[in-house]
DNA sequence: TGGGGTTAT
DNA sequence: ATAACCC
């Protein structure tokens, strides 16, 4: 890495070499093949010469927050911390801290198992995720300081793209300190780090990044957690979990091999869920390396070109999705489950009161939602939790009312829920519903410009859809009897 | 199994 | 609207 003198220009100028990198390179284990599309060397831009990093390989970080909701109740209520605590949700230990575990205690385990095990263990309820997902947020705005590529994963997981950040500090360098730096944490297998090898470098500077970020959420919100930093989003987030409570683990490239094959299952594999594990079993694949070898064709034909090529990528370690930056929410939910709810009067008080919330929460977010969905579960004696789900459009007339603060949107809102509701189950029947939901999703960016007459008819998308600066033209959700 | 989320079809 | 995935 040559620290740039040449063309006598401001540093900050032509970055673009570093962008086609940032959403560049699978940089998997097979077999050191380097990517093809990637030159060598020097690459002109313009009228200068600008070094190509060695590789396209990126430096990503998934972090991983200790049982997260046991965290901020400990937090929350400083008398639990050295006592074993389980989170309840219903009748489940939904997660607990490490005293808990070491006395037996499992995520997702029955409460009455839970207390047979381990009766000492304290429960606080989970079922309100509000002090969660404000946390969670913090966290993730946290992380944004690094660097704005930040993708969530659930409240308690996120990850973090810091191929910039490392091409950044790497110049900072001086040449004797190159031959000097120092991996904070743990390297998998124990391998042993090349000075040399401008890939070991920088991934040991992601390792200090990691550790920074660790430090900053323990010293700003008392959080502690595991990160895990390798050259994409699935081995950062395999290697996350090798060392666990609060420590952290970087894979170094010759490492990745072992990492993959450490896996017992291929159900293991992010990304591998429930349906296609279930799949894979039929066809006699059951670890890694039988879906590695398994016949590509043949996967396709069974699983579909998309996911058979996907998945089997991920099989050697190999996973070229970008980081995307989550932002905001696309939706807010909030949901009630219960043994049996049989009369449309019941329904339409636990209705009430998931959108209560919910109002609270738009109003706080500032965007609006432009839909509104309705979800239930029916009961059935063993059909594997099929949800059903209506939505329609908000009238502009009541998106307006929302966000003021007070409830005058409710009424029009709880009607058209209602009218969701009886479509989807015929309230002349008898019924047996074991869960409720409400969602406000299709959310836009709150209309302060003012317009003319002719704008209402024709306007440019203020949606942050994220299609890039494209610029499209909708319709109004306005009929056009409103004028 | 809870109470959330996301993207693809 | 559903189905898959993630926590």
């Amino acid at each position: 890495v040559e620290p740039e003198e040449e063309g006598g220009r401001d540093e900050e100028e032509d970055e673009s070499w570093v962008m086609a990198l940032a959403d560049a390179g699978a940089t998997g284990c097979s077999q050191g093949a380097p990517e093809p599309e990637e030159p060598g060397g020097l690459t002109g831009f313009h009228d200068q010469v600008v070094p190509t990093p060695s590789s396209s390989s990126r430096v990503i970080v998934h972090l991983d927050l200790d049982c997260f909701y046991a965290q901020v109740e400990m937090i929350s209520n400083p008398e639990l911390k050295d006592k074993p605590l389980g989170v309840q949700q219903k009748y489940l230990v939904v997660t607990c801290n490490y005293e808990a575990r070491k006395l037996g205690v499992k995520k997702l385990m029955n409460v009455r198992d839970a207390k047979e095990k381990c009766p000492q263990l304290v429960l606080v309820n989970g079922e309100d995720l509000t002090r969660y997902r404000e946390m969670s947020y913090k966290v993730t705005e946290l992380l944004e300081e690094f660097s704005p590529v930040v993708e969530r994963l659930g409240f308690d997981e996120n990850f973090v793209d810091l191929t910039e950040v490392v091409e950044k500090r790497l110049p900072q360098l001086q040449s004797d300190e190159l031959s000097s730096v120092t991996v904070s944490g743990h390297v998998y297998n124990n391998q042993s780090i090349n000075l040399q090898d401008i890939l070991h470098i920088r991934l040991l500077v992601g390792s200090q990044i990691a550790a920074e970020m660790r430090e900053a959420m323990y010293n700003q919100l008392g959080l502690t957690g595991c990160a895990g930093v390798a050259s994409n989003k699935l081995l950062a987030k395999l290697v996350s979990g090798v060392f666990k409570p609060n420590q952290q683990t970087v894979l170094l490239p010759e490492s990745c091999k072992d990492l993959i094959h450490s896996l017992n299952h291929i159900k293991e594999m992010p990304g591998i869920g429930y349906k296609t594990a279930k799949r894979l079993e039929a066809l006699g694949i059951n670890s890694v390396h039988d879906l590695q070898t398994f016949s590509s064709k043949i996967l396709e034909k069974e699983l579909g070109i998309s996911v058979a090529q996907r998945i089997q990528k991920l099989s050697f370690g190999e996973d070229n999705s970008p980081v995307t930056p989550s932002g905001p929410p696309q939706s807010f939910s909030e949901e009630d489950s219960f043994k049996k709810c049989s009369t449309e009067v019941e329904a339409k008080k636990k209705i009430e009161e998931l959108l209560g919330s919910l109002l609270n929460r738009v109003c706080q977010d500032g965007r609006k939602p432009h839909t509104i969905r309705l979800v239930i579960r029916r009961y059935s004696s063993e059909k594997h939790c099929s949800r059903e789900t209506r939505q329609c459009p908000i009238p502009s007339h009541v998106i307006q009312k929302l966000g003021t603060g007070n409830y005058d949107a409710m009424t029009p809102i709880l009607d058209i829920l209602m009218k969701l509701f009886r479509n989807m189950v015929n309230v002349k029947m008898p019924f047996h519903l074991t869960l409720l939901s409400v969602c406000f999703c299709n959310l836009k960016a709150i209309n302060t410009t003012k317009r003319g007459p002719i704008d209402n008819y024709l306007t440019p998308s203020l949606s942050t859809t994220s299609h890039s600066g494209k610029r499209s033209f909708k319709m109004k959700d306005t009929h056009m009897e409103d004028f």
